[in-house]
DNA sequence: GACTATAGCGGACTACGGTCCGCTTGTGTC
DNA sequence: GACACAAGCGGACCGTAGTCCGCTATAGTC
């Protein structure tokens, strides 16, 4: 329970609050699930008051994704060091199949967090500063991979689009695939891709 | 103005409210724009109770909806009836373009209300009735253009994810893609995906 | 340790979506 | 036309996300 100092520096009561409201946050989750409490309980729960729940976090989107802002950041991150293939090193079409694989193991573990996020969010996913990041990884490796195309930017997206919140979500729950199932799709939807423009 | 009765008797009271309440939120939508209003207002301007608004219509993202109901009901009408290529007559895979391109149409003149309905909706886009209606269409066009795969069920969300009201507005507002290119873009994803099991 | 500027705090307040329930009005029956 | 009854109405009410601003605690300075 962290989520980053970000700033320079910060007051001791201020990291202090920060704290207990992630912890508190947390513990509300784990008892009553996600999206069954209020910024109220959160605050009461943290025993702290509400201006200081939205001075740290702005909303309630931003409060649930602190929750997994750790290991979303540790895969952004084994993306731009991490070992091959997931990281530099491999081929480019080889590293965007890991890419997928690790996005939908990650969307597996946390989906419900992102959902819940997404639900109070004031920017829609494709919006997120998190989406810009995806897509400049996905279009520089589509880039190397088949070359510039008029459409690459497009499918950029249109790989993207299956490793969201929403979609994922309704495979896994609402439709019964299993994890490997749709991991199996997103790589022959890769495959066409990659094939496409070959 | 009239957005289907439904129901096998309609009072006239009930029907005169739930014009008027349609008619009223077309007008606020066009003075202060979507978004811009609450259920308040449109109660207000319409003259009626919130109970009144609530009864017909459930829930706000209905209402905004309801105001897309003819066309979205026509161009459903036009995928099983209409003429060829949208209709039956066609091949599968012309079909299909021809889907892509009727639903990119209809998203370029009204997906500023479906996101708005969307961002109001309790359940999201994958869960609403309409998304298993344009997949059944997809599936049954794709398996008669490539067969029956392990994966195509997948293929189907994935031709599907792009025609979603954020992706769309994404690429359109935020990308700044031209409706042509956007069409361009799908096309291609469209050709990748039938040339996959060929 | 006293002083000061300011980052940080807290909770009353607002706006909005949605519910509830007692009252009204339309409709079908005689 | 009188009656009964149910469909429909309306607005007070509730819970919640998010704002605002006067007050407090902290961290540097001497």
């Amino acid at each position: 329970m962290s989520a980053a100092p970000t700033q320079e520096r910060e007051r001791a009561d201020a990291r202090r609050n920060r704290e207990r409201i992630l912890c508190a946050t947390a513990r509300l989750v784990e008892r009553v699930g996600i999206d069954c409490f209020s910024m109220d309980d959160v605050a009461a729960e943290a025993g702290v008051g509400k201006g200081t729940l939205y001075r740290r976090f702005g909303d309630k989107s931003s409060l649930i994704r602190a929750l997994i802002s750790e290991p979303e950041q540790a895969f952004q991150e084994s993306l731009i060091r991490g070992e091959a293939p997931l990281g530099p090193g491999a081929a480019p079409a080889e590293r965007l199949h890991a890419f997928g694989d690790g996005l939908l193991a990650f969307l597996d573990r946390h989906v419900i967090y992102m959902q819940s996020a997404e639900r109070f969010g004031a920017v829609d996913r494709y919006r997120h500063p998190v989406y810009a990041f995806y897509r400049t990884h996905v279009a520089l490796l589509l880039r190397q991979a088949i070359g510039d195309a008029a459409s690459t930017d497009y499918l950029v997206d249109a790989l993207l689009g299956p490793l969201g919140p929403e979609p994922f979500a309704y495979q896994r729950d609402a439709r019964g695939m299993s994890l490997d199932e749709i991991r199996a799709g997103w790589h022959t939807l890769c495959d066409a891709v990659l094939a496409s423009s070959r």
